[in-house]
DNA sequence: CAGAATCCACATCGATACTG
DNA sequence: CAGTATCGATGTGGATTCTG
C-alpha cells in the first residue's frame, strides 16, 4: 500500500516557488509528485496542497485527464470514491520535474542573488 | 558576426505551442533561443517574434535582466542602440529548453492524441 | 531606435455556498 | 466524499499612442 501523503510535503517558504520553470498550471507539478508512488483519492490531494480549492483541484485534474496524463476511476459506492493514477505519459513528466529540480539546485541561488542586487540598485534610486 | 534571425524561426503552427512546460513567461524561451548565438538588439527580436508588442518585449527583457539572465548594454548614440546578451546563468536555461524539446519530441504527439480522443468522447455526448 | 504610458480583454485563481 | 455553481480579485498580455 501507498503511504499517506506528508502534509508538509510542499513548504510554502521553499525557494522553488520562484523558479522560472512551470509544468502545466499552478498545482500540476505538485499533483504529479503526489501521484508518483501510486493512485490517490481526491481528498488525499487536499492534505499536502493546503490552499487549493476543490474547484481548482477538479479543473487541474480534468486537464491532466484530458491530456492523457492521469486516469480517473470512479467507484459506484456510497460514499463515492474516485481514484486518480498516472499514465505512462503522465509519469514522463516526472523526468521534467527532476530536470527542473536539478536546475534549481544548481542555479536558483544565483537568480535570487541577482534579483536582490537588482532591487538594491533600483530602490537606492538608480 | 552573428547571422540575422530567421523570421520563420518560430512557426505559429508548431505543435510545441501546446506543451505543458513553460520557461518564464510567454516569450521568455523564444528570447533565450534568439540569444543563443550572441548578443542581439531590441529590434532584432521583433523579426522572429512576430506578434510581440514593444511593451511586452521590454517587460520580458527587464525580467530577464532583473533575474541575472541577460545583460543590457545601452550605447549613448543617436539613434540609440541597445544590446542584450545571455549571462552564464541565462545560458543555463538553454539546457532546460533542450529538455523541454526532448520531452516534446517524445511525448507531445501522445498528448495531442489523448486530447483529441477526449473531445471525441465529450462532443459525442459522453 | 528603443522604449514609455495608457487602456483594456481575457484567463487563471480563489472564496463561498450548495449537492448527488 | 467528491464534486458543482457563482462570483470576484488579480495579473498577464495585447492594442494604441506618444517620446527622448
Amino acid at each position: 500500500m501507498t503511504k499517506p501523503l506528508d502534509p508538509q510535503m510542499f513548504d510554502p517558504a521553499c525557494p522553488s516557488s520562484v523558479t522560472p520553470i512551470r509544468i502545466g498550471d499552478k498545482w500540476t507539478a505538485m499533483i504529479v509528485i503526489c501521484l508518483e508512488d501510486g493512485p490517490r483519492r481526491f481528498s488525499e490531494f487536499l492534505v499536502p496542497l493546503h490552499h487549493v480549492t476543490p474547484k481548482v483541484l477538479t479543473e487541474t485534474l480534468r486537464a491532466l485527464e484530458r491530456d492523457g496524463m492521469v486516469t480517473r476511476t470512479a467507484y459506484p459506492e456510497i460514499p463515492p470514491r474516485v481514484e486518480y493514477e498516472l499514465t505512462p505519459l503522465g509519469r514522463s513528466l516526472l523526468d521534467l520535474v527532476d530536470a527542473c529540480r536539478t536546475w534549481g539546485d544548481k542555479h536558483l541561488s544565483q537568480l535570487i542573488e541577482a534579483r536582490d542586487a537588482y532591487w538594491q540598485r533600483v530602490d537606492s534610486g538608480h
